[in-house]
RNA sequence: GGCUCCUUCGUCUAGUGGUCCAGGACGUCUGGUUCUCAUCCAGAAAAUCGCGGGUUCGACUCCCGCAGGAGUCACCA
């Protein structure tokens, strides 16, 4: 049988960490088993639609290369893959529960229904409409919803996350299946979806469980086996025991994206929150995932958001990338994320200080506070200079000598070059007696006046003699 | 309140009756790599396996009870 999966979200806004799980799953799932991910959009809601979220959400899926086998943009044959053009289709199932008898049109005024549900409430009782059906329903009409006619009674299922369930007739309920709009209610409308697009395994949240057994119930009247049941637990807030929604900062991943978190490493996490292969491994390609996911080394209790843990596996990522493919594979992925005074400069300069300053970036959007002494002369700070640790025992005379005899030095050079200029830096040390840490402080402050800066020979070297020189000779004067 | 699910280091987790006085990773701390920051490396602290009973020669692992947490009970998905 051909694993079909889908991923239909609301186009309510954008998706945040919390949602995108639930699209990462059927999508390892499917490719895992050269099966097909749909992806749906769900817009029955009119009144929570947002103008834009359905290409929020494919931009998000394409970026983190999600790519799906039908749905919007790409067309297939079980279209339209939006769910208010699919109207007719409802109706037309709806009509089949209908003619059996298991689905009614509901006419009782609004105020009766709101009145027994706060009566629910109040005595701590679960609210079921079918204690109030109406007795002779009329015949169904645009402008009134229409109702699923339960029977009550037990089910057992098997959830592939959760395992075998159980409930009793306590939780069935004559659901709404058409709103009185005319649109279908989620409950109602996946199912159709899912059976006319052959969907073979639905995968969505834990919170959806409870409402299986109604689910189960209009499967059965529509004579429909269902397909396989995947819950998949929460996201947790890093706060707290709730699931990470909105309210709790969770970000939208393409935010993420802007702080410069690579894709890889976004899915890497995601994908690892709550599910392991068993082994010892932390760092996975999507290939690696395809491989080796599998439904039932799914967690099944929720799993705590840890953005520290992003960040280093996206530190991770970057350094995977360089070793692998080199640095100019990482530096295609740089373009916005370097500082306003990189803008002048050619690709080879950024590239040669791209590569002396990857392995110190947790996000790529540490470029532009890193690299910034690179692009434009820094201000120079004397009082970083004298109030340096290593550096404060020294007289300005003494410092200006010492920066005087490095330019000299350094002024020799023939070829401006790292391994040359370690050597000469290591003369200096012989030369002045001083100790790395007070020579190579005292240079690497006057080049940058930054808090931290790459390897000083390499410093140097991407620099270039000229800047470099220039830079030394104006804190020599300043002193 | 009813129903359902969940419960191993701070966090993500390994663990399917003995090889677990519980392993890995993040984080934290310490040390090393000619300055800084980071990387990398080495090491440390960190879980009486939610609690209480049982079954067993032996339980994190099986059974029962309890507690705590979560989800759900919409013309939202």
């Amino acid at each position: 049988m051909k694993v079909i999966t889908r991923f239909a979200p609301s186009p309510t806004g954008y998706i945040h960490i919390g949602n995108v799980r639930s699209a990462i799953y059927p999508y390892l799932l499917a490719r895992q088993n050269h099966g097909k991910l749909i992806l749906r959009i769900e817009d029955t809601d009119r009144e929570r639609f947002v103008e834009g979220a359905t290409e929020l959400i494919e931009d998000t899926l394409k970026w983190l290369g999600l790519d799906w086998d039908e749905g919007p943009i790409v067309g297939g044959s079980h279209g339209p893959y939006f769910q208010s053009e699919r109207k007719s289709i409802y109706h037309q199932w709806a009509q089949k529960l209908i003619a059996s008898g298991r689905a009614y049109a509901d006419p009782t005024p609004s105020e009766v229904i709101e009145k027994y549900h706060k009566e629910c409430n109040e005595k701590k009782m679960p609210f079921l409409f079918r204690n109030i059906r109406p007795e002779n329903p009329p015949e169904w009409k645009p402008g009134i919803p229409l109702r699923f006619k339960t029977e009550p009674k037990s089910y057992t299922w098997y959830d592939e996350v959760m395992g075998k369930m159980t409930t009793g007739p306590e939780v069935l309920d004559d659901i709404i299946l058409i709103k009185k709009d005319g649109f279908p209610t989620y409950n109602f409308a996946h199912i159709v979806d899912d059976t006319e697009m052959g969907v073979t395994h639905v995968m969505r949240g834990v919170e959806y469980l409870s409402s299986t057994p109604n689910y189960l119930a209009i499967y059965e009247a529509l004579n429909i086996t269902p397909p396989k049941l995947v819950s998949l637990p929460h996201i947790l807030a890093p706060q707290g025991n709730k699931k990470l929604g909105k309210r709790d900062g969770a970000k939208s991943v393409t935010e993420y994206r802007a702080e410069g978190i690579l894709a890889e490493a976004m899915l890497n996490y995601l994908a690892c929150l709550g599910w392991n292969d068993g082994t010892e491994q932390e760092i996975y390609t999507k290939e690696e995932l395809i491989n080796k996911f599998s439904l039932e080394r799914i967690q099944n209790s929720g799993a705590r958001y840890d953005e520290i843990k992003l960040l280093w596996l996206n530190g991770q990522w970057i350094r995977k990338i360089v070793h692998e493919d080199g640095v100019s594979a990482l530096y295609r992925r740089t373009e916005s994320f370097w500082p306003e005074s990189a803008k002048g400069y050619d690709d080879q300069y950024k590239i040669r200080v791209l590569s002396i300053i990857y392995d110190r970036l947790k996000t790529l959007s540490d470029l532009r506070t890193m690299t910034e002494y690179f692009f434009s002369d820094p201000k120079i700070n004397l009082t970083m200079l004298t109030q340096n640790k290593f550096l404060q025992k020294f007289s300005e005379s003494e410092l200006e000598n010492l920066l005087k005899l490095t330019i000299s030095k350094l002024s020799e050079l023939e070829k401006w070059e790292a391994n040359n200029l370690q050597n000469t830096l290591n003369e200096l040390l012989v030369i002045t007696g001083k100790k790395p840490a007070e020579l190579f402080s005292l240079i690497r402050i006057a080049l940058s006046y930054a808090p931290f800066s790459p390897a000083l020979n390499l410093t140097l070297e991407v620099l270039g003699r000229e800047t470099s020189l220039a830079r030394l000779n104006l804190t020599a004067r300043s002193i």
